[in-house]
DNA sequence: ACCTGAACACCGTTCAAGT
DNA sequence: ACCTGAACACCGTTCAAGT
């Protein structure tokens, strides 16, 4: 006769975000998740291999919504504003689930598991789109890799609480993402 | 009487970072870093107070070296020429140090530990010196920030295998940097 | 002063046993 | 099928004892 499930993959990823978020990686223990969700340690071995499984099963849960996030700009908007809007939209998320950013970026976990890079992928593939269109198949790819590199740098760094000068960083971000975009796009804003 | 000493600060952070570099963070565990300088691991706790702080002495280490390499570009040379150089620099040194890289930036260990802050403050500053003789103090902060973000989210990322289509990283780099450069000395570059 | 072995509470993971 | 308690090897850390 089956147990009954007391618990879902849904309900532990929710969880571990949550946890994370709360308490750091530290309360992160297989013992504190299950507790979480109403089990025991051992139980979720059922559903994930490995506590690194079900971390990246996590970074992957919050890929998508990042991914869902990013996916529909209004397209009666400019290119030039729509990018901006999704470099704002990026932001937001990254500064309400800092942990969880950190997460999904954390290499030593992370490099290396297809289906993650496959979600990063994917969450970028919006971003990717609207700048082939700005500035053409050719520079399309190294385009995304300056806009890309830019916002998971400043976002990294701002979360790592880095920038210590005071200044707005709010200010900060958008001069930076002004900058960025213009050097790509001049030729287009022009128009 | 004293037993003689076996080991020191210096080659116990030496040790950490060839076994993080070697065998990544999984293989750093106080009794291994122990045995690498040819003590046990209770003894580690009369040169630091936690694993943390152990970690921290090494990335603190680590900066000290980055900053020694940016020090001393050659003066002779345009502006834009030494931010060039010091960019390849920093990323020559990541591309060396990958995993010693990302303890530095590792956000849950390292925010608001104020030596660490303040040697990354160190390992900035010729970088913002050059900036605000370029630019004026007045955007010396934001295009610092700008220029520090590519920096470390190109790197962050190329560390972490992100980019995965090909093309050439090296020319992605170059570029990137061109953009952001041009973008802040615009006017500089044309006198 | 610096080093050590023994011990503590904790961790990820396995496994045989229950339903 | 899913859940469980007991057990394993490991970990960071403490401490009393050695020199």
């Amino acid at each position: 006769m089956s147990a009954p499930a007391k618990t879902s993959e849904r309900a532990i990823c929710e969880a571990v975000r949550n946890l994370l978020e709360t308490g750091g990686e530290a309360s992160l223990s297989m013992r504190a998740v299950a507790q979480a969700v109403g089990i025991r340690a051992p139980s979720l071995y059922k559903r994930f291999k490995s506590r690194e499984d079900l971390l990246c099963a996590a970074a992957r849960d919050a890929l998508q919504e990042l991914a869902e996030l990013l996916r529909h700009p209004p397209n009666d908007a400019q290119t030039y504003e729509n990018l901006e809007r999704m470099a704002h939209l990026y932001r937001k998320f990254a500064k309400k689930n800092p942990r969880t950013y950190a997460l999904i970026f954390s290499s030593e976990t992370m490099a290396a598991r297809e289906d993650l890079l496959a979600a990063r992928q994917a969450a970028a593939e919006p971003l990717f789109v609207l700048l082939a269109h700005a500035v053409g198949k050719d520079t399309a790819l190294p385009a995304a890799r300056l806009l890309v590199s830019y916002l998971h740098g400043f976002l990294s760094m701002e979360l790592a609480k880095t920038f210590r000068f005071g200044g707005n960083i709010q200010d900060a971000f958008h001069f930076g993402l002004t900058k960025v975009l213009d050097s790509l796009l001049v030729s287009k804003k022009l128009e």
